[in-house]
DNA sequence: TGAAATGTTGGGGCG
DNA sequence: ACGCCCCAACATTTC
């Protein structure tokens, strides 16, 4: 009898996953892997809150392949080099006629995934593989000079282009021949995996689940995003999708997504921008992939190496935790570590502050998001990041300072997200809510560390400086 | 997907 | 009635 092996990775859902539809196509029976880095995982300081996102997921993947009748199995290794072997050895002792993954575009998924390959064409086993992460393969968007794209609106243009002529979502596969395969000694229980420990109402606050991130997004597109233009930049409201968490494990596919925007509503203004919000995601995967050492963190222009970042603990950990005492600041900052989760202008507000006016590196405030987002993925997070550093591709001028005050002011007209998070702050007027003065100021609550004003003309010179050395 | 500095205009107070 | 000044409101330029 013919056996298909599925090899899960950033992709825990079975509707419109390529691996496990052509693995179900192919074969009389699947059977499913898993396979768990610890180790991995502490090295890189990634976030507990995504960790345990992609336990609770696994768990929910588990039950639902059940009922296609394919079972998912769990392994732990210490290190991506040991992965080639225990494949090979799961193959062989199941007799899989073949391997099927999703793609993934990391520099360390790519190197781990070539050493499989090789490995596979070693023992004679074939596997097949599918584009999954992207709207638009990688490398098949380029400019007339055959370059690729260093500017936002032309590179969304194209893809655009692209979509009317190519777009597919795979049906959901139907169950399967049932097989019980004998366990492996290499085999664990998905418990017996070291899992980071996250509180009930980090794992409450964000449901895990193909159902819960379909739903969400379905109610998105009926409501929320008929007013997205408006609603997009207020924190206080829910007018985000609030999809990012599933989408950034493969809960959800963006194709998915696409799809669903397209369906829900006429095509207007407000669902053009949250597909635009889709391929700055797409914008970034690309570029991650097309520009490779921007994932070794080195700035997308160079030039920008010279900048003298400054080196201030006491300043960084202000930001970090929230006692900056500009209270939008303070409140995004809180949220980030309430929710694993900060709200889009927010990021751009914290970054900007931390980039421009405490003038500090950024791939200091990059590696404090990945540490503590549910959401973290390296090339929207990166891309977010030089974009408000004035050091990415299409990045923003670097004369464009956000003041936080004034956005405050802007999109938090009441106060009324800064209250949420800084209680502190609540019994303060609308006015004074977004600076507090030396007389209305509670105690526990700390003064503004710095004079914007002064820390925005030390950013333009700083950068003026460095135009100038170029030139 | 800004903000601050600088320039221009026009209405009203006032001598 | 007229010129002058003030300054808010808006426009343009600069970083």
């Amino acid at each position: 009898m013919s056996q298909q092996l599925v090899w899960f990775r950033n992709d825990l859902r079975i509707k419109d996953n390529p691996a496990l539809f052509h693995a179900c196509q192919a074969g009389q029976s699947v059977t499913a892997i898993y396979i768990a880095t610890p180790h991995q995982w502490k090295k890189h300081d990634d976030a507990s809150v995504k960790i345990d996102f992609w336990r609770r997921n696994l768990s929910e993947l588990q039950q639902s392949l059940t009922k296609l009748n394919i079972n998912l199995h769990f392994f732990e290794v210490n290190s991506y080099q040991q992965i080639p072997d225990l494949i090979a050895t799961i193959c062989q002792q199941w007799q899989i006629n073949q391997l099927y993954f999703n793609q993934e575009y990391q520099a360390n998924e790519q190197q781990r995934d070539k050493a499989v390959m090789e490995r596979c064409q070693k023992i004679g086993l074939p596997y097949q593989h599918y584009h999954d992460q992207l709207l638009i393969p990688p490398a098949s968007l380029r400019t007339k000079a055959g370059t690729p794209y260093k500017v936002f609106t032309p590179f969304s243009k194209l893809a655009r282009q692209h979509l009317l002529n190519s777009f597919h979502v795979h049906p959901t596969p139907n169950p399967c021949k049932k097989i019980a395969v004998e366990p492996l000694k290499q085999q664990c229980d998905l418990m017996d995996i070291s899992w980071p420990t996250v509180s009930k109402s980090l794992r409450d606050f964000w449901p895990a689940g193909e159902q819960k991130a379909m739903a969400q997004l379905t109610s998105f597109c009926q409501q929320p995003i008929r007013s997205y233009d408006n609603n997009r930049n207020l924190p206080a409201i829910a007018g985000t999708s609030r999809l990012s968490p599933y989408l950034a494990s493969g809960i959800i596919s963006i194709h998915q997504c696409w799809q669903a925007s397209e369906q829900f509503g006429e095509a207007n203004a407000d669902i053009h921008i949250w597909q635009n919000e889709l391929l700055w995601r797409e914008f970034y995967k690309h570029t991650l992939i097309d520009y490779p050492q921007v994932s070794k963190h080195k700035p997308w222009k160079i030039q920008t190496e010279l900048i003298e970042w400054r080196r201030d603990d006491e300043q960084l950990s202000a930001w970090q935790q929230g006692k900056t005492g500009f209270p939008l600041i303070d409140a995004a900052m809180r949220q980030l570590l309430a929710r694993g989760w900060m709200h889009n202008r927010l990021r751009m507000i914290v970054a900007m502050f931390l980039t421009k006016h405490l003038l500090i590196d950024w791939r200091l405030g990059e590696r404090w998001f990945m540490q503590h987002l549910i959401d973290g993925d390296l090339a929207a997070n990166n891309g977010g990041w030089q974009w408000c550093a004035s050091t990415g591709t299409d990045a923003v001028p670097y004369f464009r300072i956000f003041n936080p005050v004034t956005q405050s002011q802007r999109f938090d007209p009441t106060g009324t997200f800064i209250r949420h998070y800084l209680p502190e702050l609540a019994h303060l007027s609308d006015k004074d809510i977004h600076l507090p003065n030396v007389k209305n100021k509670p105690e526990n609550y700390p003064a503004a560390i710095v004079d914007l004003k002064v820390c925005r003309l030390r950013a333009l010179s700083v950068f003026k400086q460095l135009k100038q050395d170029v030139n």
